[in-house]
DNA sequence: GTAACGACGTTACGTGATTCACAACAGTAT
DNA sequence: ATACTGTTGTGAATCACGTAACGTCGTTAC
């Protein structure tokens, strides 16, 4: 909904884009200085086409002889996804999941940065996990508006699910990656991003059923 | 090809229908005895029409005047996604996300039993986490074919995923729940559900930009 | 009894994303 | 020089998917 060059692209293709820096950052370590549509797209598992499509959408420009600058996409797709400055994200929940996102942030390469963990647990509140500061949830308004907090991520039992929502989104919180189970109501223009492990597992389940007496596709 | 169900339904029905159940199964608790599509959509966060489309492709009947009855439409996505019988898991990585997915098939609803885990850390194999038991790596080929094991959670560091790969689909597992953020290569037939965290972050970060001077709204 | 309403099942449609296909062009070999 | 190879960028075509629309029918109101 938001105009600015905020939207301009679409999650699938963010989400892309995000692979395609990764492999490239892969592709540099390896020594490679350039690469080809083909190439990247099958460490990605796409077409060639839709690479070169994505890439124009983000108007980055190859050579028909050479392919592509491994450095300098990886510089272009940084520029398009990365915001100018850090930005401070929130983790609520401090469960099993909780800790293993926390964890997942030791190796941020992102302007992502983890400012502040969440949690009820008394236990927790004060603690330092991975590196992160655990505050109250009652401190959730002032946190958010004091550090400028316009991401979060919620790890915390589904039953608290919407009431947190509704108090962080109203505290200025504008996306959120969601980890539990329930779909969350917020107003427009806040984005959602589900990563329900509960569907996943019943697609694998769906997919690894097997008829009967095969054995081997 | 083969009539058997297997395939029948695409990746996003049967996370839809997934969905539908788990909502049904939270009505059913609440002592409602019918929905309307209307009401299932909502709390879904789809339209009525995906609703009814749906339950369509699964040949489930409502009645225009009370709807559908919420036992029996659960009962019937049941019948659609669960597996005749119990299908055995096997977890490989055994870190802080691997034991967040333990944890999580704790609640365990479907027809999935977690029936090993697997980790290189010899302090770990022999362990019982969670209820499961850990072994080791090695043991991975005798493993799957001992217990029949067609799915698989991939939770180790990215760096063995392939590896890991392309030893447990060699010995029969083709459905694989994948928490690296690598693009697996895996033969035709060979079911591969990512759950990539990285580029959830990315997509996230990307929309909790705000442009300059805007605060809420 | 009849009309109006509302929801379902299904078909038809629209939209957006992906793939195809090809002109243009750099390099290479002959 | 010229022909050939292989890749890019992009308009066009295709495809998949979700949405809207509509006929049908039970229920309710009057």
């Amino acid at each position: 909904m938001n105009t600015s060059r905020n939207n301009k692209l679409n999650p699938n293709v963010v989400g892309r884009l995000s692979l395609y820096r990764r492999i490239l950052q892969s592709l540099a370590m390896e020594g490679q200085a350039k690469v080809f549509s083909h190439a990247l797209a099958k460490r990605a598992g796409v077409t060639a086409s839709q690479v070169r499509r994505d890439l124009m959408t983000i108007g980055y420009t190859g050579s028909p002889s050479s392919g592509y600058d491994v450095v300098a996409l990886g510089e272009a797709t940084n520029l398009e996804l990365d915001a100018p400055t850090r930005q401070p994200v929130m983790l609520l929940g401090v469960g099993n999941l909780g800790r293993a996102v926390l964890e997942y942030f030791h190796q941020a390469h992102a302007r992502l940065e983890m400012v502040a963990a969440v949690d009820v647990d008394p236990e927790k509140v004060g603690r330092v996990i991975s590196g992160v500061a655990t505050y109250s949830a009652a401190d959730l308004p002032d946190l958010i508006k004091e550090k400028g907090i316009d991401v979060a991520i919620l790890t915390l039992p589904a039953s608290r699910a919407q009431e947190a929502t509704d108090l962080i989104v109203g505290a200025g919180v504008h996306s959120l990656l969601n980890f539990t189970n329930v779909r969350l109501r917020v107003p427009d223009g806040v984005f959602v991003e589900n990563m329900d492990i509960g569907i996943a597992l019943a697609k694998v389940a769906y997919y690894g059923r097997r008829e009967e007496g095969r054995r081997g596709e």
